[in-house]
RNA sequence: CGGGGCGUAGCUCAGCCCGGUAGAGCGCUGCCUUCGGGAGGCAGAGGCCGGAGGUUCGAAUCCUCUCGCCCCGACCA
């Protein structure tokens, strides 16, 4: 993509409204736009982004045996009726009328209709398990949001609802969301940590919030150092359920706790391993059994012919709020700093000298060869100064900076620079292999 | 939902206390000079001062109401 023919309204300087990074950074890096309280419209280089995520998401909910589907955001009252959660909700949810005076509202989440998708689908324990996902807009009525798409009012979110016959099958399936939304986030260069969470009424240890380190995160996290290392989970077979289940008992044997679940006894072993930190909730994994089931009469025939209700988990990632997350994550005084796997496009190419015809030529001539070998690149063919274009280089955060100026023109070197790492004067060829 | 703050040019803000012809920097347009980390000069464009009432000869400025946004707290993917 041309710089010159793209859409990318950056700032200069920090909108007054913006107080954490990642806010301040998306809105001058051109990413959004807020267009009310908590909600916000995306801007090509912010969707990119989000795509991107999303992709990621739903390659490792796939992977995972979750199967995809989409729900309308606008849902009928009736369903919340059923499971007492209309009333139950509060000023929450967003509640809509239709010009016949229908109750409706804008989903926040989804139990009460996936189940009873389900059940349209499935009838007998044989059809069990069963996951299923969806990549969806969700809007809750937040008292006050803030910090940009980090609590917006509208958010995309990915839920997933599993269903099983029994509670062995439903710790399986816990455990398979849990091992995928390791490997989801570690793929998007995120270091997140799953810290015990409320179970609610239901009682257990099958809940587990995902936890990204950022300084600025919004509560105060505590940990075993072990969880500083990135666990490999390469090898993991998820339809081993033994293995899978040991697997993440061991990784839970290091101590791991938000703020309101501190355990003094567990930091009292962990000693000095004990690390503090601040967080963002960027997933949740949950189980809760038949609540949902139960109250909207969901059942399916048992291999003796008897009724048996399923159990269910639900399982959410903050896709959108990924995008701050990453950015909380990942960024200096100059920019973002995108890992590579999010990144909206992989390089900048930057022409320092658009009045130079032999610079701009070779330039050009880069640029069409990148483009060739399907490299993502955003190309800054701008009549601007060699400064700006850095600034809005390091400011957007590209992986990788492909320089080419005069000198290194009539020399035949380009120079190649990570975002936030080192600088290599490089031949062309050289350089184009390098990003290949 | 309690408490606080702010709405003036595309952005960041000044002006408001003490009423009297609406400002700066950046950005934008044109021309010239410049050209390896947000250059300089000259000339321009751009605002019913969030909205509605009121007070006044006169309101961005004072009063009332209203809408919007932000912050702190309680709450939350």
């Amino acid at each position: 993509m041309r710089l010159s023919r793209y859409f990318l309204p950056v700032l200069k300087e920090t909108p007054g409204d913006a107080q954490v990074v990642s806010h301040q950074l998306m809105l001058r890096a051109g990413m959004i736009r807020q267009t009310a309280a908590g909600i916000y419209a995306w801007l090509p280089l912010g969707l990119r982004v989000l795509k991107k995520i999303e992709n990621i998401v739903r390659e490792e909910q796939d992977r995972a045996g979750a199967i995809e589907v989409l729900m309308p955001t606008i849902q009928s009252a009736e369903l919340w009726k059923q499971s007492g959660r209309y009333e139950a909700y509060g000023p929450e949810m967003l509640r809509i009328t239709d010009r016949h005076d229908r109750e409706m509202l804008f989903s926040p989440t989804a139990e009460e209709l996936f189940t009873t998708i389900f059940q349209n689908g499935a009838r007998s324990y044989r059809d069990l398990p069963k996951n299923i996902y969806q990549i969806q807009w969700k809007f809750r009525d937040e008292v006050r949001p803030r910090f940009g798409v980090l609590r917006g009012r509208e958010f995309l979110m990915k839920d997933a609802y599993s269903f099983d016959a029994d509670f062995a099958g439903a710790q399986h399936s816990y455990n398979r969301m849990f091992i995928a939304y390791m490997r989801t986030f570690a793929r998007m260069g995120l270091h997140a940590i799953p810290m015990r969470a409320d179970t609610g009424p239901i009682g257990g240890d099958l809940s587990h919030e995902f936890i990204v380190l950022a300084p600025t995160g919004e509560s105060d996290v505590f940990y075993h150092r072990n969880w500083e290392q990135g666990h490999d989970t390469s090898a993991i077979d998820a339809d081993d359920a033994g293995a899978l289940e040991a697997f993440i008992d061991g990784l839970n044997a290091d101590y791991a706790a938000t703020d309101e679940k501190r355990d003094a006894t567990a930091e009292a072993a962990a000693g000095d391993a004990l690390k503090q930190s601040r967080g963002i909730e960027v997933g949740q994994v949950f189980y809760f059994g038949d609540k949902y089931t139960k109250a909207m009469g969901v059942t399916v025939a048992g291999p003796d012919g008897v009724p048996v209700t399923p159990l269910m988990g639900s399982y959410g990632i903050g896709v959108s709020r990924l995008v701050g997350a990453i950015i909380e994550a990942s960024h200096d005084k100059d920019g973002i700093i995108w890992p590579d796997a999010v990144a909206p496009y992989k390089v900048a190419l930057i022409n320092l000298r658009a009045d130079d015809a032999a610079c701009a030529a070779a330039a050009d001539g880069i640029y069409a060869r990148l483009e060739a070998a399907g490299i993502e690149v955003l190309y800054d063919d701008r009549d601007e100064r060699g400064g700006a274009k850095f600034a809005t280089a390091d400011l957007i955060g590209l992986p990788w900076q492909l320089v080419i100026g005069p000198k290194g023109v009539a020399a035949g070197t380009v120079e190649l620079k990570r975002r936030g790492g080192d600088r290599e004067e490089l031949q062309i060829d050289t350089a184009l292999a390098r990003l290949a």
